[in-house]
DNA sequence: ATGAAAGCGCTAACAG
DNA sequence: CTGTTAGCGCTTTCAT
């Protein structure tokens, strides 16, 4: 920078507002200062301004997991919402478990970045205390919590999983079942989709756990087993539509016809979803837009832009295809 | 940093020394320190440890995009192999821009990160000259080029190609057919493609390009047309396994046999292409594995343990199942 | 084994 | 509109 200040015949200060502050200066001096950035190449020290304006320009995201690609959509909406206004992503996987979780917070507390994005594994309380101690703008994204710790963006994924019941119910189904993982979200939802059943007059919904995130293959055997357990399940709620397809395509092997021998529903309306045959009746959850609205949340409040707290609720909506 | 002294009776250097190189410390002048910072919660910056070391402990990475699923894995490894040793994941997507790429690639450099992963979009030569000039290590992963920026861990899509075309006209399938993006490293895949079906002595293989990523939506689409346009088509590749699973799909609408009727294959190995009915003949490449040995390249090479430079191939594999 | 001094490269006041 | 003066919070020598 003290390079590019000589070449340019300025003080160090008039370098830094030619980066980041333009509008500061004489279009000349301007013109002089980036005609030496581009000569010596200068490429500014983040870290440093950073420190010296304790604004790191980074935000954190914490999800359970990539693989499962029901996050990736809000993770591009997220990096894309940051990506805008000159933001960084620094992505965290807790795979599920609550140590993993902690230190990643306690790691990007330590790191100083502007804001973080949640999408919870655990509700671990210390996790909690370090992130309200360090006082940056949190946003849990992908469910509402009641205590919410700071800013939440999703959709009560109770009531996703009791609209899923409702709508079964609603098409005639009486035996109920539900594959899928029983971590945080899904274990919401199976719980609407429980208490749903009870409300339509249902007999008990038949549950076959998966450890999180849950594969096809794994979605596939657990049909089997269901069905040996309980012959008279009618339709299955899978707690997302790659699990679904899974149960599909083992109905395809064992010549069940869908939906008339068994019913199957998705959820969070994958591209998949669309495309199978039949194609999936799911529940739609406005994935990327979570995760922009997670980063312009957080985004305004680090600029002082924003309300207090927020919580703002995306909604779901049963989407009817062929399958149930 | 400065309460945690005093609170402990020592100096800053120690305060650092206790959380940096605690063997470098009395035993119990390291227990002080340590209740100190217990006591007062206290969180060091690592902003400010970077600036002072000039050693981030952040990794890089640029990709493509999230949303394709095919590239989570290896981010998962990639994370995996770096949070093992205390280093964080900055992640940007390029979405097939060169633009974004250069962007990115700028940024984080500017950030000095202490390596970067690079899934690339483009050969853009003033990305590479930035990176070059950045002195950091570079690993370019998920293909083998020829004029490495610096390491390299992947496997050849060109030869990965040629091995599918090789396989259909094994299994006697005359003429053959590609869907799917044509960036990159599709487009070397669909180039071995191509050049292997030259070699058996096949027709031209008929190509439907896809905007990347492409969906299974746009594949179902596209096999349409493909037949529509040349009815004999007795196999079709495709760039991965979700837009195969569209094209199974789109068969089954039709009333295709697969393979009797149209043999499909796909790329990657993703979970799914072991779950369709039939199962995907498919590529299979190590995706994880090259993210984690990405990171591990990176981490050697920051910590100064390895050789100058690296070339990791991986390999890859066709795995026979029902669908070709 | 511990400490003092000197920055890392930049930005925030404030002044002119 | 531009410059001066002080740090941001830590880590490195180099001493002791």
């Amino acid at each position: 920078m003290e390079d590019v200040a000589r070449e340019a015949g300025v003080s160090l200060v008039t370098v830094s507002r030619a980066v980041n502050h333009p509008d500061m200066l004489a279009p000349e001096t301007l013109a002089q200062v980036r005609a030496a950035i581009e000569r010596l190449r200068y490429v500014p020290n983040l870290m440093a301004g950073a420190l010296a304006s304790s604004r790191s320009r980074i935000a954190a995201a914490v999800i359970p997991t990539l693989a499962s690609s029901i996050f990736s959509d809000t993770m591009d909406g997220l990096s894309q919402a940051l990506a805008g206004r000159g933001y960084q992503l620094l992505l965290g996987q807790t795979h599920f478990r609550v140590d993993e979780e902690a230190q990643l917070i306690k790691a990007f507390v330590g790191r100083r970045v502007d804001g973080m994005v949640l999408i919870r594994t655990s509700q671990s309380p210390s996790a909690r205390a370090t992130l309200l101690r360090a006082g940056i703008p949190v946003v849990e994204a992908w469910d509402l919590a009641s205590d919410p710790i700071d800013m939440m963006v999703g959709f009560s994924n109770r009531d996703a999983g009791e609209a899923a019941s409702r709508y079964l119910a609603g098409k005639g189904y009486r035996q109920l079942a539900y594959i899928g993982s029983e971590e945080g979200r899904s274990s919401a939802r199976l719980t609407g989709f429980r208490a749903g059943a009870r409300a339509c007059g249902l007999p008990p919904v038949v549950a076959h756990p998966l450890p999180a995130p849950g594969t096809l293959a794994e979605a596939a055997h657990a049909l089997q087993q269901l069905l040996q357990r309980c012959p008279e399940v009618r339709a299955v709620l899978c707690s997302n539509d790659m699990l679904a397809a899974g149960v599909l395509f083992e109905c395809q092997r064992r010549r069940l016809a869908v939906p008339d021998r068994i019913a199957v529903m998705g959820f969070a309306d994958l591209p998949i979803a669309a495309a199978t045959e039949p194609p999936l009746t799911t529940v739609h959850v406005p994935s990327y837009e979570i995760g922009r609205r997670a980063g312009e949340l957080l985004l305004a409040r680090i600029h002082g832009e924003a309300a207090d707290s927020a919580r703002v609720d995306l909604g779901y909506r049963v989407i009817e295809r062929a399958s149930a």
